[in-house]
Parts: C-alpha cells; structure tokens; sequence
DNA sequence: GGTATAAATGACTCAGCAGTCACTTTTGTC
DNA sequence: GACAAAAGTGACTGCTGAGTCATTTATACC
C-alpha cells in the first residue's frame, strides 16, 4: 500500500503530525484562532454563566464569525468543558510538602506556602473558576469531577500527609486534622461562597479566615 | 363619595377582606391552588435549577393549565422568588442565645442546640436551599440578598453575642470568633458546596465538621 | 497564475419555551 | 334557574438562540 488516500483529514480534530502535504493555514494560526476563541468563552462564562451565554456573543467578542466556533468546539457544552478544563489547569494551588525544610514547623510550612497560595486565590480569578464550577456544577458533574480530582484532592492528599507528620512529631495534639483535612480547608470554601454568592458586598478576607483557622487548629492562643 | 364603583377587584392580587360581596372560588381553594403551584415549582427548581424549569412543566405537575400560573404570578422570575423566600423561612437556624442557662458555658450551650439544628441541616432540604440560593444567586442578587439577611446574618450575630459572652467570662481565650464569627460556621458552607456541588460521591458529615471546629475554636486537646 | 485544501462567513432553519388571550367551567348570590 | 364574577384552560404568538450549510476568502504548493 502506498501513502496515497486518506488525505480529507481536518487538522483542527487530530493533532498528530501532518504526514499529507498541508494547505490552507497555518497550525499556528489555527491555535490562534482557537485559543481567542476560547478566551471570549471564558469571559463571557464568567461574566453570564453558562445558560445566559450565547455562541452570538462569544463569536462577536472572539471576533470570529458564528458557525467558525462550531468547527473548534461541537457543541455549546464542549466549548464550556474545554474553557474549564483549561482553567483548572491553572487553579492548581502549590503547596509540595516534600520542600518542607527537616527542622521546619508544619505549621510554620503552611504559613509560608497555602497561606500566600490563599491570598492570592482572590487575584488570578481562581476563585471566580470555583465560582464557575460551583454554579454550573450540577449541570456538569463531569466538571466537578474534574476539579475535584485535579484541585480538591491533591490540596486534600497533602494536608493530610502534613497533618499526619504534625501529629507523629508532637506538634498536633489531637487526630482531628489527619481524620479530616477539611478542617484547615474549609474556610476556602466558605469564604468563596461567601464572597461569589452570598454577600459580594461585605466580603470576608479569606486570606485571613484561613490564617484564623490556622491558628486555631494548632490550638495558638495569641 | 358612596361606596359604589371600584369592585373589579381581583382577589387574588390583594389579600384585604372582600368588601363587595364575592362571587367564584373560596379563598381557601384558590389559597390551595397557589400552593399547590408553588410546591411543583419548588421540586422542579430544586431538580433543574431555574434555566431548565419549564412553566409548562411545573403547570402539569400542580395538575393545572400553564396560563392559570400567570394569574398566581406574573412571570417566572416571581414564581422563582416566591418559591425561594417561602422556603427562607424555614430554612431559620435556631439558635436562641437568649436560652443559655445562667451557669451554662457557651460551648455547651452551642453543642445542645447549634450541632443538633447542623446535624438536621441535610434533612428537610435546608442544604438544597442554600444551594437553590448559590447557583440561583448571580441572576438573583435579591434573593442572596434575602437569604443573606434572614438567614445568615441573624446567625452570624448571635455567634458574635455569644462569643462576647466566652470572652468575657474566660472561657475563650483569645478574640479570634469574636472579630470573625465565620470562622465557626464556614464548616457550615463549606460542607454544603463539597457535599452540593463538588463531591456528591463522597459527601462530608456537616455535622461532624462543625463539632471538630467547635472543639479546634474552644481550644479542646482530646 | 492556477489549483487544491482548509478557514471563515452569516443568513437561515428549527425547536423550545415564556407569556397571551379568547374561551370554558366553576362557584356563589339572588 | 339566571346572572355575575372569578378560576381555570390550552392553542397560539413571538422571540431567542443553538446549530447548519452553501458560499466566500485565505493560504500553500506547483
């Protein structure tokens, strides 16, 4: 068999190695295209939610015509998974409890990492992402899930990993963190809820409730 | 000026006593029959969120024609409203500081009767109001408002009252819950977006996260 | 410049659904 | 039973917006 035929494939679904001669643009451009498009989506999600964003919008605001997004994306629903995805990707908070320093507090590692890691959730629009989540959540589980393996669990897995060593070297008195890791994340929750959904105009310093909630569950008394 | 006149009165637009002599159905019924449409509205809102409720729908399942809902309410958005802020006031947390006995620690009092209401939170559906009240609350800021104002708030000064009230007598010792009374209750909201929204799968005991925070905030080594 | 291929366009189709309204039924009063 | 007034009906209207597709434009290769 000789590498005639099979040449009527669309590059914007495989993204193997062109083995036929290309025409028309360049991958490049195609990516371009691509990625602003997905940036007006993520704007507009933001902004409207996913039921009140219409293609129209993302297109004008892409500026690209309608029916191009439907070259890119399948659906209105594949679009909105592919923005997420992306920012979930982004929203991944840093904290690797393999730098803890040998003689460092795991307290002390906290406060020198999540804490800073929690200041800054509120700037980036990662919490605006969990807010996106949050609010489309039971439309997309599959979103959810998402999130939940690629952002809650780890943070959850490392807490806990923290939390277990705190407790061997005498710096936590009790089990309370190592049987539940939500304990110390739960203000971050919160405080998202709080100040996406419930009461934009007062917001709570999450930053703040975390370091509170720091300092309680290593039973500091200031 | 006689007391002629002015009789076209719709009675289901005000709720004063008939002064002209009323013709059609009781009261009563036509009270049933707005309930009625208001508890179909409520399972379908709950099931579908408020994009994907159809009015046809909730009609077929109050057992009423579509039109006969525009008499109750004039559009969906106050069908919605309606729905929500009937359920706001069940959804009233009891907390009643004013019970505490003389001789009672705060800490005792808020587990006799704050944990047993947490506890009740994923029955009766106050958990699936809230979250009605969460992914609902960008297209209606006025009933965020509503819940934040009957619900949360209430809650949010009582805890403050009775965290005063620790300080004082020495059972706190420090002012952390008296500065922010959400470092109490962020288990509260936390709980609700993991279980609601993010990990139906592996759902958190609400209530067992507040009584570790309870015992974190009160400073308790098991 | 000619040609093949892909990117890009936007007018159009089609479905779903909020809200309307002319009509029917029920209820109470005399 | 006759009437008036309100409750209740459901076919219909009009609009919005997702998704399509025939056509046009851009790009690469010869």
């Amino acid at each position: 068999m000789h590498k005639s035929t099979q040449s009527a494939a669309t590059r914007v679904l495989e993204n193997d190695q062109p083995v036929v001669r290309r025409r028309g643009a360049s991958p490049e451009k195609t990516a371009l295209t691509r990625q602003s498009i997905v940036d007006a989506a993520l704007a507009e999600f933001l902004e409207k939610g996913f039921a009140n964003t219409t293609i129209e919008t993302v297109a004008k605001r892409a500026g690209v015509a309608k029916g191009l997004i439907y070259r890119y994306f399948v659906a209105k629903e594949a679009l909105f998974s592919a923005v997420v995805q992306q920012e979930i990707v982004n929203a991944h908070i840093d904290v690797d409890d393999a730098k803890r320093a040998p003689n460092e507090s795991v307290e002390d590692f906290l406060r020198r990492t999540l804490v800073v890691s929690i200041y800054a959730i509120e700037k980036k629009s990662r919490a605006d992402i969990a807010r996106m989540v949050i609010a489309e959540g039971s439309r997309f589980p599959a979103i959810a899930e998402i999130y939940r393996r690629d952002v809650i669990d780890p943070l959850l897995q490392k807490v806990k990993r923290l939390a277990t060593a705190a407790r061997k070297s005498g710096e936590l008195e009790n089990d309370r963190l190592v049987k539940n890791p939500y304990l110390l994340l739960a203000p971050i929750w919160a405080g998202i809820v709080i100040n996406k959904f419930l009461d934009r105009a007062h917001p709570v310093n999450i930053g703040e409730l975390f370091e509170m909630q720091l300092d309680a569950v290593f039973a500091k008394a200031p």
